[in-house]
DNA sequence: ATCTTGACAATTG
DNA sequence: GCAATTGCCAAGA
């Protein structure tokens, strides 16, 4: 029986799945993503996942940060920044010193 | 089939 | 703490 897709869309869809499974009000990094989809060492994968998406999706791309806590989107208003707007309104602020990062990190 | 690119991660200086 | 280097895995040209 072939309920494993290997499908490229599958596969995103797997990861957009796991992204919404982040709590309200924490982050967890592209790693962690990757292994809790079933594919650890995959974390560039979740990245080409998450570029993937459409504009106005409910997928809470925004609390997916890398491994050093900060954003790796370009800096600009649709990059960086926008994701640390998104972030603060709910309640995490990516500052550095602040250690916010580890205090919100969801595993 | 080969090479390059990418919203990463861990290590080292 | 930051910058450079190497490793990993899959998609695109």
């Amino acid at each position: 029986m072939d309920h494993d897709d290997d499908s490229p869309e599958s596969i995103d869809q797997r990861i957009w799945l796991t992204v919404c499974a982040i709590p309200r009000g924490m982050v967890a990094t592209y790693g962690d993503i990757a292994q809790r989809a079933g594919m650890p060492g995959a974390a560039r994968r979740v990245g080409v996942a998450l570029r993937r998406l459409p504009r106005g999706t409910s997928v809470p791309w925004y609390r997916v940060v890398n491994a050093s806590g900060r954003s790796s989107l370009p800096p600009g208003p649709d990059g960086a920044d926008r994701q640390h707007a998104l972030l603060q309104e709910e309640g995490v602020a990516l500052l550095p010193g602040t250690g916010a990062f580890r205090k919100h990190r969801w595993r």
